[in-house]
RNA sequence: GGGCGUAUAGCUCAGGGGUAGAGCACUGUAUUGACAUUGCAGGGGUCCCAAGUUCAAAUCUUGGUACGCCCA
């Protein structure tokens, strides 16, 4: 085995073993009945979508933490899966259906269904595959879709639930419409940009002999969307502007429809802007229909003059001109639309008023509008400029919902990490808008609420838009029909389910024959056409996976209810004692933590909170960790449009699965975005070539796998001290992981392999197995160092050589760091771990060669650091680093071997001397230290700690280069010296200063000074 | 308009009331012994500006400036 690992460390080599190793023996969730539960629910990507550089990162951070608790013996379960993501997967179908010259419409709703389950099962495994590359190891064996049968029954039970607790109503508002997808969406998915655009002011001529105070016969309007003006219903002004208080109350007569409307007073109308005065658009402006609602002008009663396509149709007070009707709202593709005609109309009329300016040159023009920038709102999935448009949808009471939420986070029950994003939080929150949940498409949770038709006086009549129009809301048909049965027989009406409606209620209504229903008393209810938010259904992620609602849970009481009855959290919880059966949902409910982009906070994040509240009584997670975003190297955001994204993928293949892992770990400090950088990326690659050959050289040298958990029993300072020194780099590395600081996790187990044990305790103990030829060293017991009781504490054989006992703590120490490492580079480390076994193995007994690395122990080193082993090899250390130091300024070749003199040695220097005379000869590359007076001659002068020893340099010197040496050193020392009397002489600062302070400061200056006597010492003795 | 964040070495970023750190880049240098995907040594910073608090401010406070993000 030895020589079986190649030189150089090639990734691909061992990434996709691996990774199958330990889905096919299920070492991402071994049964651990008894331990500690740790969870996180994966964020499910988009069944179709495909692994970006986001999702790396988001699933890195996760899989570290995963991979971290896993080591630490905890029960851990990373739940994974993939969202149904409704318009995206229905546009990624639809547009393959474009390509083909087919179309949606073309199929039946069943059958077109069918389809984009067919493309799931095609593409579907696109990205759990990539994230199998990544080497994240989630729970597959129980991976989960949101359009699942038990995941559909959670979806459903939660509307019913929410409906009949009155959360979840249907209600005529203006909705943000995308036209382009003919579907509503959710305030968040409305993304405004600023555009560059016009202003149109306009005269609407007032009725007849009406005039304003200063005598003109019209009031100036001015609008960006003239087309609207063909569904206005009002002009308002503000309550206090005093140049239209006479004519509130009067109308205008609105030029092409000729439509007459009042002119209202309303505090929406700013004064200072343009006029003054308003149009008013209820049906197609969200501000307007406030103003609307104010005049007294009923949702139902609101003009609308544009269909599902945006493209212009008649009101229902008939007005619009034939030329208007099938016009787009405005241009669109080089095709004037209703915007274009209704300017054209309006100039020719002389009700344009024009917009006057001065060109650079000076000279005034006369243009029909005035240049504007305009805030337009898109949809994020569609990307065209969203309509607002009156419709019936069903909404969440986000409100009530978001109540307990706040809540939990200010109380601390839910930390959000960073902190700083509190704010962000509880200002959404508190400001939270009604949630449209309903979607005009095919793919998804169908809304589980059937219509019928009202029966008043025998009459039987539909009005999808009358408020008291019967639905109702069940999980199921059957349900369902019971409901509507009940509801119709006292009526003395049959019911039966009307199975046609695929499309709208439009397409409904075209079937529909009251007069039929009427005669043969019987009535067809009909199921909803939309279907829900794709957020609706991932929104009970953390709970709908684990089992809910088939296992048992406990189902909070309504919010209102529940805010002063908070009983629900602290009880019931079946123990997780021996014997007893928990159930998944109640052994990982609620998730320890999650991690998120942070653009996800509102779409995802809080109604999780929201959702796990309501139907679980309780917050969904108690942390919340929220990433940024991985930025193009120039720090621009990633994007298909602009062609700068980074492929993970082409990263993995080009530097390996660890270094990107271990990149984006190092990265991550929080509150802060990442910007990409493949030199970093490659550095990292190196770090793992770094512990590959480290590795290479401990099996060179029989170093193989550890024994033991503890720390082995060492004698050698070199071995005492990286012993002690790993116990740092646990506990430092604990502590990081406990605040999530994944950088400092990184740097932490980074510096720790590559600058000690690599650059030092590697190098401390070549000496060792150099000489292990010449005279095999048995170590005595030994004297007196603090390290007596480890020896007693393992008592093996006293006879153990120094190589034995070096490679016992060699092997441990790497061990530890492969272990350490392993969240953050999963393959290597299970390689070597591997590759280390191999050499210490079975056959030997070890323990530690019964499991790989996935499920290994974290260290636990459990041994007293020798201080006297740090302080001698720290010693070495400084002694070392100042001999190079010297040479390199003097020009002595490195690799020349000197002789040195200690006049004077310290405790400390003889007894490190003694101990280690060897590392500190190859090292330093000293010849055996003299103690005593060097001969007289031209020398350099070296110091460690507070020994200066003087280094002969007979004909290899320039004395003059020398002293400017020591000069330069010198100056530092007393430079600093100054600076510390300076601080100690006055008295504020020792009066008023921490004690501690104090004392440092007086600790430093007298180090500097000393150091500053030596080296004055040392000039004078070079004459 | 409201809110949030950031500003530290050439670059990308940690840190943080006691006089400055990492990686990369740069300069010099080494090479029969784990590793050139390497070793060793080195240069490089008015910690954005100003005021305040303090014995002490890069750090805390306030106010600027610049850039970025979110919401309206």
């Amino acid at each position: 085995m030895t020589d079986q690992l190649p030189t150089t460390f090639n990734p691909a080599d061992i990434e996709a073993r691996w990774y199958q190793y330990w889905e096919e023996k299920g070492l991402f969730r071994p049964e651990r009945p008894d331990a500690e539960a740790f969870t996180i629910v994966n964020p499910p990507p988009n069944v179709t979508g495909s692994l970006h550089i986001g999702h790396a990162l988001d699933n890195t951070l996760q899989d570290i933490v995963v991979r971290y608790e896993r080591l630490r013996g905890k029960d851990a379960l990373w739940v994974v899966g993939t969202d149904h993501a409704g318009i995206a997967t229905q546009m990624v179908v639809e547009r393959q259906m474009e390509e083909r010259q087919d179309k949606r419409t073309n199929y039946s709703r069943e059958d077109f269904i069918d389809k984009v389950w067919e493309w799931k099962h095609e593409s579907g495994g696109t990205i759990t595959r990539q994230l199998r590359r990544l080497g994240c190891s989630m729970d597959w064996s129980r991976e989960q879709f949101t359009m699942d049968e038990h995941f559909t029954g959670a979806v459903l039970k939660t509307f019913v639930d929410l409906y009949n607790d009155g959360l979840i109503y249907r209600d005529k508002r203006l909705v943000n419409w995308d036209p382009k997808l003919k579907t509503a969406i959710s305030d968040l998915e409305v993304e405004t940009q600023d555009l560059k655009g016009s202003f149109w002011h306009f005269k609407y001529p007032l009725e007849d002999g009406v005039t304003l105070d200063d005598g003109r016969d019209y009031i100036e309007v001015a609008t960006t969307r003239p087309e609207t003006m063909l569904a206005d219903m009002a002009v308002a002004v503000h309550p206090t502007d005093e140049r239209y208080a006479s004519v509130v109350g009067k109308h205008v007569v609105l030029p092409i429809t000729g439509r007459k409307v009042p002119i209202v007073a309303d505090e929406h109308a700013d004064p200072e802007l343009g006029s003054g005065a308003v149009k008013i658009t209820p049906g197609h402006d969200f501000n307007d229909f406030e103003v609307g609602k104010r005049a007294g002008i009923a949702a139902g009663d609101m003009l609308n003059m544009l269909d599902g396509d945006a493209n212009v149709c008649q009101t229902s007070d008939g007005r619009v001109p034939e030329e208007f009707l099938g016009l787009h709202r405005f241009k669109r593709d080089g095709t004037p639309g209703a915007r274009e005609l209704v300017i054209e109309r309006l100039k020719e009329q002389g009700f344009l008023i024009p917009y006057i300016t001065k060109t650079k040159k000076g000279e005034e023009v006369e243009l029909d509008a005035e240049p504007r920038t305009i805030a337009t709102p898109f949809g994020d999935r569609g990307g065209v400029v969203i309509e607002p448009w009156l419709t019936d949808q069903w909404y969440v009471d986000a409100e009530k919902l978001a109540a307990k939420p706040i809540e939990q986070v200010k109380s601390g029950e839910i930390e959000i990490i960073p902190q700083s994003w509190e704010k962000t939080f509880f200002n959404w929150m508190e400001n939270i808008q009604p949630w449209c949940v309903s979607r005009q498409l095919w793919w998804g949770h169908r809304i589980p609420a059937w219509f019928g038709p009202k029966i008043q006086d025998d009459v039987v009549s539909f009005d999808q838009t009358a408020s008291d129009s019967p639905v109702f809301v069940a999980a199921t048909e059957a349900e369902a029909l019971d409901k509507a049965r009940a509801y119709y027989s006292k009526a003395g009406y049959e019911v039966s389910v009307s199975d046609g409606v695929e499309g709208t209620f439009e397409d409904f209504l075209d079937d529909f024959d009251e007069d039929q229903e009427q005669a043969l008393k019987t009535v067809q209810v009909w199921r909803d056409p939309d279907v829900l938010d794709t957020w609706f259904s991932s929104a009970l992620w953390p709970f709908a996976t684990l089992g809910w609602p088939d296992e048992t849970s406990v189902r909070a009481e309504p919010v209102e209810v529940r805010a002063d009855n908070d009983v629900s959290s602290d009880d019931t919880g079946p123990s997780t004692s021996s014997g007893q059966t928990v159930s998944l949902l109640e052994k990982h409910f609620p998730n320890n933590l999650l991690i998120s982009g942070f653009d996800i906070l509102f779409f995802w994040d809080a109604r999780m909170m929201m959702m796990g509240q309501y139907n679980m009584g309780k917050a969904p997670w108690l942390k919340l960790y929220l990433h940024g975003l991985v930025r193009a190297a120039d720090g621009a955001k990633m994007s298909k449009s602009k062609g700068n994204v980074v492929d993970p993928l082409g990263l993995i293949d080009e530097y390996g699965a660890d270094a990107l892992r271990f990149f984006m770990a190092a990265m991550e400090s929080q509150g802060r975005d990442i910007k990409m950088d493949n030199e970093r990326v490659k550095g990292y690659r190196n770090f793992a070539t770094k512990l590959w050959n480290a590795t290479r050289f401990c099996q060179s040298n029989g170093i193989g796998a550890s024994d033991t958990l503890a720390a082995p029993d060492a004698k050698l300072a070199a071995n005492q001290w990286i012993i002690g020194e790993v116990q740092q780099t646990v506990e430092a590395l604990d502590a990081a992981m406990a605040d999530l600081r994944f950088d400092a996790a990184a740097n932490t187990i980074y510096q720790f392999t590559w600058s000690r044990f690599c650059d030092w305790y590697l190098e401390l103990i070549k000496p060792v197995f150099a000489s292990e030829s010449v005279r095999p060293e048995v170590l005595s017991p030994s004297k007196g160092e603090g390290s007596d009781s480890d020896a007693a504490r393992t008592s093996t054989s006293s006879a153990r050589t120094a190589v034995e006992e070096t490679r016992e703590v060699a092997g441990w120490a790497l061990d530890q760091i492969l272990v350490m490492l392993h969240p953050f580079m999963p393959f290597i480390t299970e390689e070597l771990w591997h590759a280390q076994g191999a050499l210490n193995g079975p056959e030997n007994g070890n323990p530690r060669s019964e499991y790989p690395i996935i499920t290994a122990k974290w260290p636990d080193p459990r041994a007293n650091v020798s201080k006297p082993a740090t302080q001698a090899i720290d010693w070495v250390i400084e002694l070392t680093s100042n001999v190079r130091s010297a040479k390199n300024e003097l020009g002595i070749a490195p690799g020349a071997k000197l002789a040195a003199f200690l006049p004077s040695a310290s405790e400390l220097a003889s007894s490190t001397i003694e101990r280690s005379s060897a590392a500190i000869e190859r090292l330093a590359r000293l010849t055996p230290v003299a103690l005593g007076e060097a001969p007289d001659g031209p020398a350099m002068q070296v110091t460690a700690g507070s020994d200066v020893f003087v280094i002969p340099l007979e004909g290899i010197i320039d004395i003059a280069e020398e002293k400017a040496r020591l000069e330069k050193a010198l100056a530092a020392s007393q430079k600093e010296a100054k600076s510390l009397e300076g601080r100690l002489g006055n008295a504020n600062f020792v009066e008023r200063a921490k004690p501690e302070a104090v004392e440092k400061a007086k600790a430093d200056f007298a180090h500097h000074s000393a150091e500053a006597e030596r080296l004055t010492a040392a000039l004078a003795r070079l004459g």
